[in-house]
DNA sequence: TCGCTGAAGTCTGTATACAGTGTACGGACT
DNA sequence: AGTCCGTACACTGTATACAGACTTCAGCGA
């Protein structure tokens, strides 16, 4: 038995796991925007019944991540250019509060996900870079004390996760960013609020217009896409 | 048959209306934080199934206005001063975002607003003043030309509001807001980003302050608080 | 007197059943 | 031929039924 047993996960809950599924289905690009969900369908493939279904599609749809199309099921939401700008407007604007309080205190930014980041980067994995990216930033959010903003950040982060999936197919993602990561954690390490702020909040500029530009144009590419063997994604991850 | 008529609001959604009367009743304060909710009765009240207000409780969870009791139902969310201070500083952020980005139109924000408000503030009615407060920040957010500031915003605001029921008994509410509020109009109206920006912080500064004074000080003296008639608090609000 | 064990009682979460609403397609009329 | 209407179908939202988990209290033992 092990010397500190740490607290029991009691909930498998039905509705949480379909959620949770859904939500990486559609995060992780595996279902293309404007598919259309019918709640039999996924409670058949996931073999369970309509009801945890149908509550967890209402909270995708309270996050954005579904649109209503009544009579026809729910559409997964279609990737706008607008609104991902907005996200990113907002995400920021957290990012910087996180990032003066995390200096504030003084915290030290592990460097290994530095490292890691600088490593991620080099791989030609799409998924490892963004897994990286998303983690330093969690870290900061984590390290401003207030887990209010991991919470409503991590909600923008599945809608950015989508829009970079989708966009980026080779690695179009800067390696760069990595020095702007390593400076922002040098000035929250040094407790320099105002340059954390400053830094972090470029860093967010420039990403924005960055997946802004590579999305639209992305989006016109795609006008020809073929929706083909889309609606297989959620039996495909494995329970 | 009138000459324009607007589009019908084809969902009364049992869900959302449970929701939406739910809220009210736990962030207008008449129903006290610790309460013990129970589906059963809930549904009862409200004359529907259990399967909205199973729902309703689990969005309400999800926004943390509720939280989970196992075996014993739902609880309303306790007052907690540092949780509210957390939504105070991201409220802040979201609220110097939506001043920047109002300033940068150059919107004018309706002289009214400002007026009515003063007015409120003179009125010793609590209700009107939280109310007149509100308006006025919503049209901020609503300026900033960016919807998802006030979609999260709105909720936080909830959460406010029942901390502000609970403790401002008396008009406890400076009537120098709205010379604030007025600065930080102008401000914006002149396009100045920066000043408006540094003063509706300083504005969510002093408030948050004023806030968790007030309410940390309530919150010891109503240790011994009498918990009754608080679940006749549903059915008191007429359908 | 205190702690433990057992059973009864609640309350929730999931499954099934039912009814209403919106869509889509085929046929008739202009 | 195009457009409109009506009917069949499909999907969702709500209600009811069922099973499991936790709490709570009574009784027994130390």
């Amino acid at each position: 038995m092990p010397p500190q047993l740490i607290k029991i996960e009691s909930a498998p809950d039905l509705v949480d796991q379909v959620y949770r599924r859904l939500l990486d289905v559609i995060s992780d690009g595996s279902m293309a925007p404007g598919t259309r969900l019918m709640q039999e369908d996924i409670a058949e493939r996931l073999s369970v019944s309509r009801q945890p279904v149908l509550q967890a599609l209402r909270l995708l749809k309270k996050d954005g991540f579904v649109l209503d199309a009544p009579g026809r099921g729910v559409l997964v939401a279609p990737l706008d250019v607008a609104w991902l700008l907005q996200i990113y407007q907002v995400r920021s604007a957290l990012d910087a509060l996180a990032a003066r309080l995390a200096a504030r205190a003084h915290v030290q930014i592990d460097p290994r996900l530095i490292s890691q980041g600088r490593a991620a980067a080099r791989s030609s994995q799409v998924k490892t870079m963004m897994a990286a990216d998303a983690q330093f930033h969690a870290a900061i959010y984590a390290a401003s004390g207030n887990p209010l903003i991991a919470q409503s950040a991590q909600l923008h982060w599945h809608h950015i996760r989508r829009a970079m999936g989708a966009v980026l197919q080779v690695s179009t993602m800067r390696e760069s960013i990595w020095d702007e990561h390593e400076a922002i954690a040098k000035a929250i390490g040094k407790g320099d609020e105002d340059n954390a702020e400053t830094l972090i909040r470029q860093h967010g500029e420039d990403a924005s217009h960055n997946l802004a530009r590579l999305l639209s144009s992305a989006l016109n590419a795609s006008a020809n896409a073929n929706a083909t063997a889309t609606a297989d994604a959620i039996s495909a991850s494995s329970p």
